[in-house]
DNA sequence: AAGTGGTCTAGACCACCAT
DNA sequence: TGGTGGTCTAGACCACTTT
């Protein structure tokens, strides 16, 4: 076993320094979203600490979403859902005793454009790789309310082009065909009056309330990776947040 | 000492059963915020068990932020600091080099009134218990960028009304004149379009973009002690949340 | 029955803070 | 110097899951 030992002449305890190498066998995909990781006894011999120690490593991680542990089972590598922490801020249940229901979508575009300064800047991406543009619509009831615009680097997600992407949500595409999972995201929320284009096409007026979201999702390494743009019908939009 | 002990009966383990104890203490004041709380081996002695029980106990309660650790110094009850929250949540760093400042506040009025049902529903007081109702603006550089309409209980607030609240934030009088600290707040986000009175006060056109913010702060115990709803100029309101 | 994580103990040693 | 929290150990016993 090649184990890269722990570092008694790093500051860090030993249960900071284990949570980090774990992260990075995450990270470097040895271990994969849903996958078992080794269990408490294994850890601690293999870096040659005690148990107490490593279920301290885990419980940072568990805290942090990275890992889940099931008694009895073992300990796995989280997968977010990000389509549950989406739809909790559309008020599907707005005067109406509807079940939760998942927006369809449809692209309308996806080109190839050389990012201007503000997406290179927030992909954290070089100013002359090229990135995909995607128009989106998504739809409940078969309506739009939202519209969105959303720009992915064209190297990490290269043939995206290619896939059928109607109907489908676009963050178990990035994990699934391109070994990218959304960990987490920042949002900024805004509102604005609609556009006469996008009014158009959320089936409201000119000039009536819409809420502006810009969106940078995260993979494994604080990386960004997509940067979206969403339109919402005002009268649809309902965001839900509780502050600690 | 008078313990209450642990109960060996309950499923719950003993770490959660002391958190639950500990917050007990905490919201019938017996301590108070900002005060040290007795040490780890005071506590273990206390209720009987070891200091390492103890000691996870108390890390729940650092996460949950009822809780504050200083090596050296103690464990203390967090004075949890909603200023703070607040003014993340508008783009004073838009466009300039600003340094933060705290946003000025005028008490337009306050009225004792009979709370509607949604009133005394989101409070959670009897419909015949009367509340205060305070209109308020707040402003950045002397212009008004938010009009607020607060509700609080006229029982628990009594004389709230003979204080001078201009230029004053309202969770410090709340905890230090009415022993009532905001511990943590949920609040609801939409776009909405201007009426002609909010545009007024706003110094915005009718119909231009507002942000519309329902909240409701809660004290010990997730009691409900302020519903409150803000109308934000669209231009100056910008939200950030972190998904994870 | 064997393996997993969950709880709990009774220590040890350290770093930090007050006096 | 004595008290505080922070880290770490080397066990024990339990609850749960799988075989």
């Amino acid at each position: 076993m090649i184990s890269s030992n722990l570092d008694l002449k790093n500051d860090k305890p030993f249960y900071l320094q284990l949570a980090e190498a774990i992260k990075g066998r995450i990270t470097d995909n040895t271990w994969r979203l849903g996958m078992m990781i080794p269990s408490e006894n294994e850890l601690a011999k293999e870096y040659g600490i005690s148990v107490g120690t490593v279920k301290k490593a885990l419980g940072v991680l568990v805290q942090e979403g990275v890992l889940l542990r099931r008694q009895g089972k073992g300990t796995f590598v989280a997968s977010p859902d990000f389509s549950k922490s989406f739809s909790r801020f559309f008020r599907y249940d707005w005067k109406s005793g509807n079940t939760v229901e998942t927006p369809g979508s449809k692209v309308l575009s996806i080109k190839v454009i050389r990012p201007d300064d503000i997406i290179s800047d927030k992909l954290q991406i070089d100013p002359n790789q090229q990135v995909f543009r995607m128009k989106r619509i998504r739809t409940t009831q078969n309506k739009p309310f939202v519209i969105e615009d959303i720009y992915i680097s064209c190297e990490r997600f290269r043939g995206i082009e290619t896939l059928t992407l109607d109907q489908r949500l676009l963050y178990p595409v990035y994990n699934e065909k391109f070994s990218t999972p959304i960990i987490w995201a920042e949002e900024y929320l805004q509102p604005e009056s609609a556009s006469s284009e996008a009014a158009e096409i959320l089936g409201i007026r000119p000039n009536n309330p819409v809420m502006c979201v810009e969106r940078i999702a995260y993979t494994h390494g604080d990386l960004p990776v997509e940067w979206r743009r969403s339109i919402g019908r005002g009268d649809l939009f309902r965001y839900h947040i509780i502050i600690r």
